[in-house]
DNA sequence: TCCTTATTCTAACACGGTTGTTATAATCTC
DNA sequence: GAGATTATAACAACCGTGTTAGAATAAGGA
């Protein structure tokens, strides 16, 4: 387990490194990731830090969401409705209910090799590979 | 190729199964799609029906496109902004520019079996999967 | 042709996210 | 440290995408 500090320090040499600033609110939004430490929508990691530090805006949330994501640290899920945030940044994919909207990890081995050879004959230059299987979750598929 | 009498019919054949009713809409709606044959937005999608069917509603479009998901002829592409829909139901993955947004089809080979397993043993029915390689597209990685 | 009711249209609305603009505060320079 | 510089934050107003409510229309069956 990562103590605070070290997760606050790599945020600041990651910034540091950038040119960009530390402020309260980014390395409070980072830790609020790490603890929760599951998919979270905007709206959610606010409400989050909203009690250590009130009036965090949503440009603020957005914006820093962002900078993470550019950052590595956090990937983007896309999803119909509004977008969820995963702190792993490590290899595995998503489950997502086409009923309910929910979001489950999974583990497993998918070789996206050729996958990513195809992307750079388009003259793509892939960063990573998501596989996203929909279907009906555990609560959905009994109703 | 096929006709457009043909694609009329494998959607009216579709309807009627489920008790459905066939409507100038959505006949229109799924002939513009195989015409267009490219992922489009249901706003672009409106527009390209409007000249053949005025007033078509925003309503309308958007319950048509998942009626068409759930009829199995068409897929969302889930997206930050606005979702798009891809006429095309086969194997294929997707390329994603996390610039600009454009989405480009990319054929390979990938194994998803293991991840399906993976599905099941979470209590979860997959029916399908679909991998997403984001990155920079051809224009994007110039600027 | 009439009846039933699914489907459509219109209008207003909700949500997610973004854009100015001004105010604040993190960092730099001395 | 003190002051200057400039990125970043907050606030408010806004935009686009998609949804809801309810009345009007029309498809399919008798």
């Amino acid at each position: 387990m990562q103590t605070k500090t070290h997760i606050d320090d790599q945020l600041i040499s990651a910034l540091r490194a950038r040119g960009q600033r530390v402020t309260p609110q980014r390395l409070l939004l980072n830790r609020a990731l790490r603890e929760l430490d599951r998919h979270v929508s905007a709206e959610e990691l606010q409400a989050a830090v909203a009690d250590r530090l009130p009036n965090v805006s949503a440009p603020t949330v957005y914006a820093t969401l962002e900078l993470f994501e550019e950052l590595g640290t956090l990937r983007r899920v896309p999803r119909p409705g509004a977008d969820l945030w995963d702190p792993r940044v490590d290899d595995h994919h998503h489950l997502v209910c086409r009923s309910c909207g929910a979001v489950e990890d999974v583990e497993a081995g998918v070789d996206a090799s050729a996958a990513f050879r195809a992307a750079r004959r388009h003259r793509f230059s892939p960063d990573r590979a998501q596989l996203t299987i929909s279907g009906l979750c555990r609560n959905c598929r009994r109703s």
